[in-house]
DNA sequence: TGGGATTTGTTCGTATGTATG
DNA sequence: ACATACATACGAACAAATCCC
């Protein structure tokens, strides 16, 4: 056992991710700046295999997240978005006068930087909730929710797709903006504390990553790849009497994507710019991009103690290399 | 365009996922209890397709995770572990008396219910900080760090990797215990509160979702599926002066962990057990497992409204169903 | 213990369809 | 209309791992 390589394709797949990596493939694609590999045919009489193998090796790295293949046009170096940071805890950041970088969505999510949020048009529902809609907002189920949706970008980009409930009561009972299919500009939050009294003093956040879905996949621009996940965040917003009042669910892009929580005291910087080091410090690691675990590296999880057997597979490995994205957006 | 079903392939990858989710296939296994499909010889004759073209539809669904080919044994449908519902918030939970279900491990997990924590011999390694432990722990690259890295084990599950970096004037100067691979069971934030008079007063998460490499492969029992992600949380702990003085990172397995977090003031249920909805009430929805998201389902980002362009590859669409796993631990 | 049957993995060849430029 | 390039589908052969009598 533990040949190193008992198949041609996977040494195909190897020889054109290195030379992916490298820098090697195509100097200039056709036209615009994506970086293109050679057509099925070249690679065919270069790895002398047939059609169908060299196709394996690229159905591999296509799974694996690291090209796409489009009909009729070629095969492609997928490009990795810059990553973006995304604080979801309440931090007084706000409270703090001179730190007024960043900017806030709603009071849910915060991201650093001076950055433009733009949101679609909201689409307004009215549901009869689910059970597990009951479940988070602790009603029973069959009553009625106001659901409103809403398509998030930064900087033009596709960045998160966002959906709240709330009772439908709340609209008959005051706060009929919420039928609305228009922009609360203030916040819902601030919305209902002014005509209904809700005051929001606390929520709890689950966090899930999962494949993508196909509006999700188009939202995103996501590939067939399964490789790429989605974060979903499901917040539960609680008023000063323990009733779960709003219940909101977002989906983030995992690729671009990094969640921060500050619980307690953490310093100023840290919860201005997560993810960016001290701001006059080493320059972060802006596109230094090595291998492995961003942070453990591979002296950690490497073969050196744990693995033991450092078997077959393990080879030429892109298993290591899909958290190589380290591209710092700041 | 838009025809419903353009591939071959496609048609017999949906209808066996039907198949499959509908319990239909394979009565019983050959001897374990794992539901295993038909040999791909039968599947030839069943849908009137070449042996490749099953495999085409064998091998997307693998890809997407369903099912996994283990060769000379045969095709098997992938068993979806329980979900384990992790609180990483410090909530004063355990201020709070008589909630005393669950467990915490070293003041940074919490888990629901009465569930056996494991933890596996320390490793301990001392390391040059690399460029990136350093931007988290504010120190200069170069300097040195002590590294204890454990296995985490759930009622004997794989339960999680966690490795945890302190500064090695730490160990030189009282909190010599950091250095030996021996557990602390008080907690290292205990013991540097004592020897050090260190005392953690924030933290900040970073949390990712990424593909999983070999090791972590191997940890989790993972598959080469690609469809499968883990998380990986980074904390870095703050002292009252604000200097960062530990950096923990561990990773989850993302098929079968929720990642909670609390925020001002939550119910204590909540808290206590989060997931599982109110304590008497509706049941929850224990192995209902509707397809599409936990939450907002198919009314929400499904075609009704959105969707205007509900084309071809949406159809009998597996990608709404990754996530139907949804079935609760507690 | 052995050996044949079963089952998936790999590789080739070939042909045709579909999208792009 | 034509060439390019990827997608789909069929058939065939052998290898490798496992199962079973």
């Amino acid at each position: 056992m533990a040949r190193s390589t008992p198949v041609r394709w996977r040494d195909i797949a190897d020889d054109l991710l290195r030379r992916i990596e490298s820098g090697d493939l195509s100097p200039r694609g056709t036209s615009s700046g994506r970086r293109r590999l050679p057509p099925e045919k070249d690679l065919e009489t270069r790895y002398g295999a047939s059609r169908n193998t060299v196709r394996d090796a690229l159905s591999y790295l296509q799974q694996q997240g690291y090209v796409v293949s489009e009909q009729g046009k070629g095969t492609f170096v997928v490009h990795r978005p810059d990553i973006v940071h995304v604080t979801l805890s309440a931090a007084e950041i706000d409270l703090a006068p001179g730190l007024g970088t960043g900017e806030w969505y709603n009071r849910d999510a915060h991201v650093p930087g001076h950055r433009k949020v733009r949101v679609s048009p909201v689409r307004v529902e009215v549901q009869e909730g689910t059970k597990v809609i009951a479940r988070y907002l602790q009603t029973n189920p069959g009553s009625e929710f106001i659901l409103r949706h809403q398509e998030l970008y930064l900087d033009e980009q596709p960045w998160a797709l966002q959906t709240s409930f709330y009772p439908l009561e709340f609209a008959t009972g005051g706060a009929s903006r919420l039928l609305y299919p228009r922009d609360i500009p203030e916040g819902a939050v601030a919305y209902l504390r002014e005509t209904l009294g809700y005051e929001e003093v606390g929520f709890h956040d689950e966090i899930k990553a999962r494949v993508p879905n196909e509006q999700e996949r188009r939202f995103f621009g996501l590939g067939e790849s399964a490789a790429d996940a989605v974060f979903e965040t499901v917040r539960t917003a609680y008023s000063p009497d323990g009733t779960a009042f709003r219940l909101t669910v977002a989906v983030w892009a995992a690729d671009r994507t990094r969640l921060h929580y500050n619980d307690g005291q953490v310093p100023l910087d840290v919860l201005s710019a997560p993810g960016t080091g001290p701001p006059g410090g080493a320059d972060a690691d802006a596109g230094n991009a090595d291998a492995g675990n961003a942070v453990t590296g591979n002296a950690v999880t490497g073969n050196a103690v744990t693995g033991k057997d450092a078997d077959a597979t393990a080879k030429g490995s892109p298993s290591e290399s899909p958290s190589s994205d380290d591209a710092e957006s700041g």
